[in-house]
DNA sequence: GTTGTGACATTAT
DNA sequence: CATAATGCCACAA
């Protein structure tokens, strides 16, 4: 056993414990990915939703970061709606002149989704409320 | 071990 | 509108 042994664990407040880093092999074996993928899947078509907001929905709340993570690495194969989550008030979050910035628009435009100036029409952002 | 970075959010100023 | 501070945490170096 590490340094302090079994009871110093069994001492520690479960807040404590949470803090521990704890890895995963692979991303595919981290279950606060996989769930956050299976939110991200679940969008609607024509509709789009927020880094924050797919993370919250996925039981994860205030870890709108392991959202852009969890799309960063998912595999291609996968065809995950990507351009369906977008930043907070409904902004596209690539720089304006990226290629990936252009990419996202077309596809929500191709959906029927507003976009105007970076930003996705409000009435298109869906809370997973309704849901 | 530490540090820096990031497809972010929220709150305060 | 903008900028800063803070929270969050996986990952690479």
């Amino acid at each position: 056993m590490a340094r302090g042994g079994k009871f110093a664990e069994l001492l520690l407040p479960l807040s404590a414990k949470r803090s521990r880093p704890r890895r995963f092999a692979t991303v595919d074996d981290n279950p606060d990915v996989q769930a956050i993928w299976d939110m991200v899947g679940a969008i609607p078509r024509g509709r789009v939703s927020t880094y924050g907001a797919v993370a919250r929905a996925a039981g994860l709340p205030r870890r709108a970061r392991l959202t852009g993570f969890a799309l960063r690495v998912a595999p291609e194969e996968m065809h995950l709606p990507w351009h369906r989550v977008v930043g907070a008030g409904g902004r596209i979050v690539f720089p304006k002149s990226s290629p990936s910035h252009r990419e996202q628009a077309r596809r929500l435009r191709a959906e029927g989704v507003l976009v105007k100036d970076g930003r996705v029409d409000r009435s298109a952002i869906m809370d997973f409320e309704d849901y």
